[in-house]
DNA sequence: CATTACCTGCAA
DNA sequence: TTGCAGGTAATG
């Protein structure tokens, strides 16, 4: 999916081209079963009518949020786009919700996946949402001193835990094994394992993949889309990800392609031992 | 901890 | 045909 950087950007897209507007209602829903929360007619009823104030991101939720305190939450998990479209603009077989604004646009949620989960929450529900998810790893509350808490006497392997959405929210797979080849600290290091000096190195690696990402506008590869449909972002080049059997560009000793927590991880050997 | 489930498409 | 894909929750 759209990790912390693919979300961002399509929040910023999206409050770029929607805030202010108001949904006039739902105007395609073909596969109930992703919104969580209320039901379908409780969604149908409680979005229309509503002006959409801001849209911002919380770990790897889009969140907008909408006149009279509710919030329309999406997550896209791992195909799921979210795009402004003009009026005329082609209802696909993987389009599962369009929201029809009052110029004329319309928001389409397309997942080939269907994964992706929508709520619309009151105050209580985003508490609720908010509550279950870690520091925000770009925020000032994400510290060198908060990280290191953060680790300090698991014996959980570090990438796991650096995927944990309740401990650093919106981390994902790509951005892990980025950060994790900066550091130089090898994948399955039992978190406690990693020195103080070398928690500092991945506490800047975190925020250097992140922040360059999203500079890029997120990278882009399969079924990411930003808020304007674009793939966009194609200069996000990355060191590991994807490059098992080739030469590491730091040591020239060769990617190797393992399995960590049921997740397809990429690490150079010889540049992070265990 | 690992496994399974949720879905579909695509490359090997 | 098999395995794999940016995620997460539920279950042994």
């Amino acid at each position: 999916m759209p990790e912390l950087p693919e979300v961002e950007t399509v929040a910023r897209d999206l409050a770029a081209q929607a805030n202010g507007r108001t949904i006039t209602g739902v105007e395609w829903l073909d596969w109930p079963r992703m919104i969580e929360t209320p039901d379908e007619a409780g969604f149908r009823a409680g979005i229309a009518g509503r002006k959409i104030l801001a849209v911002a991101r919380r770990a790897k939720w889009v969140l907008a949020t909408l006149e009279g305190g509710l919030t329309l939450a999406v997550h896209l998990r791992m195909s799921g786009s979210l795009v402004v479209y003009p009026a005329d603009h082609p209802i696909d077989p993987y389009t599962h919700l369009v929201l029809a604004l009052d110029d004329g646009r319309r928001i389409f949620f397309r997942d080939v996946r269907k994964f992706g989960r929508v709520r619309l929450l009151d105050a209580a529900g985003l508490a609720a949402l908010d509550a279950h998810h870690g520091v925000e790893p770009l925020s000032d509350g994400f510290t060198p001193a908060v990280f290191a808490r953060i680790l300090a006497g698991k014996s959980t392997r570090i990438k796991p835990l650096l995927l944990d959405q309740a401990l650093i929210a919106g981390l994902g797979n790509i951005y892990v094994d980025e950060a994790l080849w900066h550091a130089k600290i090898h994948p399955e290091r039992p978190a406690a394992a990693v020195q103080a000096k070398e928690a500092k190195a991945l506490h800047g690696a975190i925020q250097e993949v992140l922040t360059k990402s999203i500079t890029l506008g997120g990278s882009s590869f399969r079924d990411y889309r930003n808020g304007y449909g674009q793939q966009g972002g194609n200069q996000v080049s990355f060191a590991v990800y994807q490059r098992g059997g080739e030469p590491c560009q730091r040591c020239g000793g060769l990617i190797e392609r393992m399995v960590v927590a049921q997740r397809g991880t990429h690490v150079c050997p010889k540049c992070q031992p265990r």
